[in-house]
DNA sequence: AAGTCTATGTATAACTT
DNA sequence: TAAGTTATACATAGACT
């Protein structure tokens, strides 16, 4: 049913603008995590839309975050204590993995914002960049993810050993002011949601991935 | 002849290997250029991996550069210089533009790679990080480009008035100015290949992108 | 190594629920 | 509004040049 050549224009219905993005999204994502692995490229990505409410960030799969690391951040992070406390555990691990998502996006605003690394755009101007589509190669164990769990839709993404080794060598507290670090950087005027934050730097589990 | 479901692991034979990179590269840049034209959003890619000798980065197209721009930054440019002078003219268009491509990659290096973004990843390390794939949304007028000019291959990614009308503004020298202060930013243990150099922010003309 | 060809796998627009 | 289905357009592995 696909019949038509595909306008290549924006799309003025917003809904079905939404929805393409949606898929295409998800589409490009695979892609790069395909190439990733075909070619040993490392690379995590960050999309962020502003016409898109849920941010998709590649990221290790939440399973393979060590548990004691799980509760810990749960623990630092007001959001999930607002909450009505004890929901579903699937509802829960949805929550936890959407936050850790804006968190990395907020990192990576953060990166790309702080300390003069737009150099002669002022932070005005930044913040109103239509920044939407960062795929960088710096942290370590990010994955190409797609809302649902199912593994077989989100192939890890190979990892560069040497950074991996970095950062898994950081026992975690270190590893949390790490992250702490580079949160505190914060821009104003980056208009990024971030509420509670955490963040957790992969571990390099589940090496093998198939289509 | 496509007949295996690909088999989603590293490619061992370094031609194959390569042979794929460059054809699912072109392809996630088409995407992502597409996914940028239909959703509005604004996205210049870089791609850089060490296995492949030439870099991947989308640009604005050469030919919509002024020719005053053109020659000015030829002049400042030693690898030209230094070349037998006069080729044939599209040999030298085509080593303009690969030097473009490189200068970009430096910047972007430098961006990322300068004044405490790593945090807490010290430049050693970073230095060994392979970064392959950036995705990014500050560079405005970027396009994405394949090697060949041919303009159906690489339509315009949409960009961002604000960060196009900044860029404009500046006249040529303020605008030089600008990109010599984000090049200085060089970090000496980036091992990224960059000889003469030059760099261009790309007026946006050519707004209409058809597939 | 780099381009062309083509059969086949994949992505996805439009439809349905 | 989101999730699932299906037909079609598109991407691309492998072969050939």
């Amino acid at each position: 049913m696909t019949r038509k050549k595909v306008k290549l224009a924006y799309i003025t219905d917003d809904s079905a603008g939404k929805a393409t993005y949606k898929k295409r999204t998800k589409g490009l994502m695979k892609k790069l995590s395909e190439l990733s692995t075909l070619c040993d490229i490392d690379a995590c990505s960050i999309m962020y839309n502003p016409m898109s409410p849920n941010l998709r960030v590649g990221l290790p799969p939440w399973e393979t975050i060590p548990e004691m690391e799980k509760s810990k951040n749960m623990l630092n992070q007001e959001s999930f204590l607002s909450q009505k406390t004890i929901k579903a555990a699937e509802q829960l691990k949805k929550h936890c993995k959407e936050n850790w998502e804006k968190e990395m996006t907020q990192v990576m605003f953060n990166m790309i914002s702080s300390k003069g690394v737009v150099h002669g755009l002022n932070f005005d101007a930044l913040s109103e960049i239509n920044l939407s589509v960062i795929i960088i190669a710096l942290i370590p164990g990010c994955t190409a993810t797609d809302e649902d769990d199912n593994a077989s839709a989100m192939p890890r993404t190979g990892t560069k050993d040497i950074v991996q080794a970095y950062v898994n060598k950081m026992d975690p507290m270190q590893r949390h002011q790490w992250i702490m670090e580079l949160m505190s950087n914060n821009n104003p005027q980056t208009h990024v949601g971030g509420d509670g934050m955490m963040f957790q730097s992969g571990e390099n589990i589940n090496p093998n991935n198939d289509l």
